[in-house]
DNA sequence: TCCATCAAGATACGGACCGTATCTTGCGGA
DNA sequence: TCCGCAAGATACGGTCCGTATCTTGATGGA
């Protein structure tokens, strides 16, 4: 409630200012304390223009999520399918770092029950990160020679950011070694059975 | 509150009458709608009682869910690594069934932000599973001289229940079809890599 | 320029549940 | 037999939910 006299806001201006205050208030609070009240006050609005938009904090935040999220951004060319890979997971590691482990968890708890909001998040989230990401780095592989585009499975390019996913969930962070790990005891050697020269 | 003169009961029996009135409530409202009331309700005693053993309604879930995994349970001998890994799979993926996912994602979401509740889970649940069913399925391998012992890492003793995780964390089910890629893809060229032979 | 319309924003409400304090009552041990 | 202790009942203030109602400002059309 800043905003006293000043003017009333519409539209997608208001909207990404509540989506912004919803940030906000989530950096502030966290997301077990993320209320609708909470980040009505700070966006200086009220409940009823939120609920008009969304139903539920959960709702709110994957849509502050999907908001922040660059739409697109690509992993670095190191020159090698190994040196893009780790550059792919901690690439990963960043965006799911940015969220955090507890919202994560919290809006596939939400996404879990309400498959309405499943779409908007794995397919809106997950699936444009693994393509975004993964895609970037073995469409180079393949036109470096590293690696047969036509033994690629789905679940082989999902491969990378299931693992960074899966550790991430369970631990809340994820070392230098873990990526290591993961790269040189599953990733590669996965790949080089996909007939991969690395 | 269906036992009006019944006698007053006491320590485990209390204990164990609670945790069973989890489960049932659990079933019957589903995770969302688990509430210390309810509980309470449904095992004929009060908040106050179960606010004297557990915190909120994800730590009796929590409890409710060690208390119900069986002790111990061991993967069938099916006579290959990759049969047993089958079955591995197919138990744990019956294990998180029971849950469900919301729960689990719950339980989850809760544990990241309470480092006390994370060594119940994590050590109590996730790694025993790892140790009992991964831990069989392994051992006999090396027996039977598919598998080299010494180059068995952590990672790779994690990964099928990892990757079991992952995918029922995303999509709630694993099909048939997932479990063969899982295995096919992923688990037998990584550990093909440090030496099995299959 | 003025007005009709529509959404923004304020306020208030019943309801659910939280977490705790207080009290009584039955059980079990000494 | 009686004492101590935890079970169980009840009540309370508090927070947040989700909605209904009302006023007010902005916008677009005549």
């Amino acid at each position: 409630m800043e905003r006293k006299t000043a003017s009333r806001r519409r539209g997608d201006e208001l909207e990404q200012a509540i989506l912004d205050a919803v940030w906000e208030e989530f950096q502030a609070v966290g997301f077990s304390k993320l209320t609708m009240e909470g980040v009505a006050k700070r966006a200086g609005t009220s409940k009823p223009v939120l609920y008009r938009r969304w139903s539920s904090p959960v709702d709110l935040m994957i849509a502050c999520a999907a908001n922040r999220i660059p739409k697109a951004e690509s992993v670095p060319d190191t020159g090698s399918l190994r040196g893009d890979t780790i550059a792919l997971l901690t690439l990963a590691h960043e965006r799911m770092r940015m969220v955090g482990q507890t919202a994560m968890l919290s809006m596939l708890a939400q996404v879990s029950v309400d498959p309405e909001a499943r779409k908007v998040l794995i397919e809106g989230i997950v699936v444009n990160l693994v393509k975004a990401l993964s895609g970037t780095v073995y469409t180079r592989a393949i036109a470096r020679g590293e690696l047969a585009g036509e033994h690629l499975t789905e679940r082989l390019t999902r491969l990378p950011i299931d693992l960074m996913r899966n550790e991430f969930i369970l631990f809340g962070h994820v070392s230098e070694d873990a990526i290591e790990s993961m790269l040189d005891e599953v990733i590669l050697p996965a790949l080089r059975a996909r007939g991969a020269k690395v």
